[in-house]
RNA sequence: GGGUCUAUAGCUCAGUUGGAUAGAGCAACAGCCUUCUAAGCUGUGGGUCAGAGGUUCGAGUCCUCUUAGGCUCGCCA
């Protein structure tokens, strides 16, 4: 596919004594279409030329005439230089790049021989899945899908939160009050019971915080009961998040959590003591960090034990030598940002180069209108619970259409559909927007279903997918229609292949921002331009063969994109609804 | 108090390195199913870009201050 931008950038840096990198910086999409493709504007060149912009511009408007074969027209508004793009060039090109390119579309080998590791969901061993962790849960598997596609070797790590003084504590209270049945019916629901009720009564007698503690030290020692507990606490755990996964479409390439990296800290302590830089600060062994402008970060609490922060440095030593990584993303909430400050900056001076590498991805809190939630005290949404009532509802909206639509659809076919479409509903809601901003929770918000929503993009697709499956039907192969955009291409469907142009470039800003929300909002704009082209002129039921052929090349194109573009986020796209 | 993030339409949010008349969705109101899926489409209304200064040809965007809010500031993770 021709690159159209970089063309206009060698044609104007050829009459201008400006180069290719900067004129391409310079050209920009003008905010209307009814201002062409490109604008180059003309204020940076007229201090170096000494002219006004638009003498400038008329002038570089009249050597351009007949430079290049897309280029249909310019016209200078002022300062700007606008440009125009031939349609039919144009259109044929895209779209016959995207439906050669299939699932393929928008990837590239720019991650070639580079390995990026990507951290994320990392929840709490013994405590429920709630929806905040749904937000690093999907914004990583859709960081991790981006990288991959631009041809990244991606590896996914779930840093299990499953160790700590916590784990005193759920070993105190199981101990004291644990019930054998109820945690083989429902493990995290009796270890929270349990939890909970510790921390009631830890209020009243604060001798049981250090026996808690006396139970973290025997464990990290490898003492026998109370590794016996952590681990059937850790198995039973996993077992219920691998259900949560599984839905989600989610696999993970490492389960390694804290507990992992226990046994590699003494050799970073060794490390810091060589450097001569462990200090001892109330009792507790820390790293000071005034140079970075940041807080002491504790190594060592002053009963000798281990703190995440330290555990995070020694993951970094260890995947530094097993992956060998060019990047290492953190996707963890906002909260931690100092936290990943300091362990990024006592990594530097164990010359591990982390502030090069490695990359903390916050992301806002998941709050309802008045409230935080609070495992403690119970005030949570399980991510199960959203999920069911996501698909519920869409439920029942298909029965509903499937009555009035007089499908065939049976129920085992409307169940997984809905399954699809209400867990997508969920994937969007947290890919959305920018990932800084705290997501308010609202029922009503997450089961609004019309406009800027997952099953918007899905219904889009499955309109495409309906269209094509009837003209295969009537033994019409798209891909037979070659160069079907010779006739006036409209202006709609323009807009709606320059949206579709814009795919790959909008895959690999979402990946360098870490960002999907601008992947999102690409599809958006592609959904709505289909809509309306799909609503304003008949595709299949048409006498124009040339007209048929480009309809039906849209469609193809659209779908195709829309397709991959959901599977990057995590979205099985389904084939009706 | 220090650090940090945020403030744009009634609500939820976009707005690339400063550039053309600040844009979407939802909600509201008015329309469109004898034609390929109405979870759709069309139209209307809706703005002192928190406030004040500054930088310049030009500021929602950069700088300073003020206000309001979120998060965070050593032995939890």
């Amino acid at each position: 596919m021709t690159d159209y931008k970089m063309m206009l950038a060698e044609a104007i840096s050829g009459m201008t004594d400006i180069s290719n990198e900067q004129v391409y910086e310079l050209v920009e999409i003008p905010p209307k279409s009814s201002m062409g493709e490109y604008a180059f504007p003309c204020f940076t060149l007229a201090k170096t030329m000494k002219k006004s912009p638009q003498s400038i511009a008329i002038d570089l408007s009249e050597s351009l005439i007949g430079k290049l074969d897309f280029i249909e027209r310019t016209e200078v508004v002022g300062p700007y230089l606008n440009i125009f793009i031939n349609r039919s060039i144009f259109c044929n090109d895209v779209t016959d790049h995207i439906v050669r390119m299939k699932d393929k579309i928008g990837s590239s080998d720019e991650g070639k021989g580079k390995t990026v590791l990507v951290e994320y969901s990392s929840p709490n061993i013994a405590k429920p899945f709630h929806i905040g962790h749904a937000f690093t849960t999907i914004l990583g598997q859709a960081i991790y899908n981006l990288y991959k596609h631009l041809g990244y070797d991606v590896y996914r790590l779930n840093h299990l939160g499953d160790y700590g003084t916590q784990f005193g504590k759920l070993i105190s209270a199981y101990k004291r009050w644990g019930n054998d049945e109820a945690l083989a019916e429902q493990p995290i629901k009796e270890l929270l019971r349990i939890y909970v009720k510790f921390h009631d009564e830890a209020k009243m007698d604060p001798s049981l915080d250090e026996e808690a503690r006396f139970h973290f030290r025997n464990l990290e020692k490898g003492n026998e009961e109370e590794f016996g507990l952590w681990k059937l606490f850790r198995d039973l755990s996993i077992k219920e998040f691998d259900a949560i996964y599984r839905r989600l479409g989610i696999t993970f390439d490492d389960m390694n959590g804290e507990s992992f990296y226990s046994d590699k800290i003494p050799e970073i302590v060794s490390m810091l003591n060589d450097r001569d830089l462990l200090v001892e600060s109330d009792g507790a062994r820390v790293v000071m960090l005034e140079e970075f402008g940041l807080p002491p970060c504790i190594i060592l609490k002053s009963d000798g034990t281990t703190i995440y922060a330290s555990r995070d440095i020694a993951a970094i030593l260890y995947r530094k030598r097993k992956y060998d990584f060019y990047k290492n993303i953190y996707v963890v909430g906002n909260p931690q940002a100092l936290h990943f400050k300091q362990v990024f900056a006592v990594a530097d001076k164990l010359g591990l180069d982390a502030s090069g590498s490695c990359v903390h991805v916050g992301f806002g809190l998941v709050k309802f209108a008045d409230m935080k939630f609070s495992t403690r005290d119970g005030n949570i949404i399980l991510q199960e619970e959203l999920l069911n009532e996501c698909v519920g509802k869409t439920s029942e909206i298909i029965r509903k259409n499937r009555e009035e639509r007089q499908t065939d659809m049976s129920d085992a076919e409307l169940s997984q559909i809905a399954e699809k479409i209400g867990i997508g509903a969920v994937i969007y809601t947290f890919c959305r927007n920018s990932r800084d901003r705290d997501i308010v929770f609202s029922w009503d918000e997450m089961l609004d279903f019309d406009g800027d929503s997952a099953p918007y993009l899905m219904y889009t697709y499955a309109r495409c997918r309906s269209v094509l499956r009837k003209a295969k039907a009537s033994d019409y192969d798209p891909a037979d229609a070659v160069d079907g955009f010779n006739t006036k291409v409209t202006d709609e469907e323009f807009e709606l292949i320059k949206y579709l142009h814009g795919f790959g470039d909008s895959i690999r800003k979402a990946a360098q921002a870490y960002e999907p929300y601008i992947l999102v909002r690409q599809l958006n704009f592609i959904a709505r331009a289909f809509n309306k082209f799909y609503n304003n002129r008949p595709i299949l039921n048409c006498e124009d063969s040339e007209l048929l052929a480009s309809g039906l090349r849209i469609c193809e194109a659209s779908s195709v994109v829309l397709e991959q573009g959901m599977r990057l986020l995590g979205i099985s796209p389904v084939e009706r609804m």
